[in-house]
DNA sequence: CTGAATTTTCAGAATAAACTGAAAAACATG
DNA sequence: CATGTTTTTCAGTTTATTCTGAAAATTCAG
């Protein structure tokens, strides 16, 4: 069996902290997000975790109840950032996070539209269509308006959809056609 | 002076309503984005209004505090979305959003990735330069993980930039580019 | 079917965020 | 400088969100 020297209880350690310290800060800017902290904290943990992880796992390695920890990894299988995975001759429920960081942008791409810009939408072309009529100042006024913001709101919509439409290396795309 | 007839007065009705509504419902949304909901009104109202409003009309309008009123209007003065007005003979201060929505949206492309990119960045800069050199196979996986988040986010600010940085006809640009 | 293992739910507790209202500070006017 | 006006601050309250822990429901093996 491999000798531990020295280094290598060194390097355990600092791994240990260093993953701690991702896995806290990244549940610290999960708020500065709109999600919450601890469901921010599972997924950076499944993140860098190469094994899946069960619901009793989580609870420990984050001190939370069982209730949190199941309704947030929960949470995150219904936004598809994380899937449940069958372990051979393990009865409990395993997780294990998306790792590939294009398929989690698609993913964040088309939950945010799906969450922020179309029900934006919706108020928009409510509005928009009330007003078109209106012949007043003030009620063209708030038209020119309404219809300036779902023209905008209408294509950030396009773009979600052309980004999560594309395929794996999509960066390069993309990033062609904006930086290029 | 002209006669109100009929149809005036129900649009007007009509309109007080559809902004009253418009109003509410951007507040509803705003909470769903990360912003309070009382801020997202007061811009809503902002930008829809014709006249620059006094943290008074604000307050009558929305029905809400003094402390609320203020402390919000000057938050939307930090993050570059409303700015102060002086209104000639007047004391008291005026407020007005701005109303284009190029700008809006280079505004909030430079603040959000301001607070919410840049401080990733740094978390995921410290993890990749402090994991560099470990050796064991469960901390190169770290790295390696690590790394292409922090590429990513990278790229991603690279994008804010980029975006925040066109001139006023940009939806234009940007367009062509990604759906052209 | 029985019982142990596991997941799910949810009422109440804890925490965090937002808001109020009034007092203090800053400002303008004569 | 005295006075009336407006802005700013902030301690305390309310509201909203998140979390706990235990009970109920489900699942599975024998």
């Amino acid at each position: 069996m491999k000798v531990n020297l020295p280094t290598d209880e060194t390097e355990k350690a600092a791994l240990k902290q260093a993953r701690d310290e991702f896995v806290s800060q990244w549940g610290a800017l999960g708020s500065q997000w709109g999600i919450s902290r601890t469901m921010a904290q599972i997924h950076a943990l499944l993140m860098i975790s190469e094994q899946p992880m069960t619901t009793d796992e989580l609870m420990d390695e984050l001190q939370i109840s069982r209730g949190n920890a199941h309704g947030n990894v929960k949470e995150l299988v219904a936004w598809g950032l994380v899937r449940q995975v069958v372990v051979r001759g393990e009865r409990k429920e395993f997780f294990e996070a998306e790792k590939d960081v294009w398929e989690i942008a698609r993913t964040v791409a088309r939950e945010r539209k799906r969450r922020e810009i179309e029900p934006a939408l919706g108020v928009l072309r409510e509005c928009v269509e009330k007003s078109s009529t209106w012949k007043s100042a003030e009620a063209q006024a708030f038209h020119q308006q309404v219809r300036q913001l779902e023209e905008f709101v209408s294509f950030a919509s396009k773009v979600a959809d052309q980004v999560s439409g594309m395929k794996h290396g999509f960066a390069l795309q993309l990033a062609a056609k904006l930086l290029g």
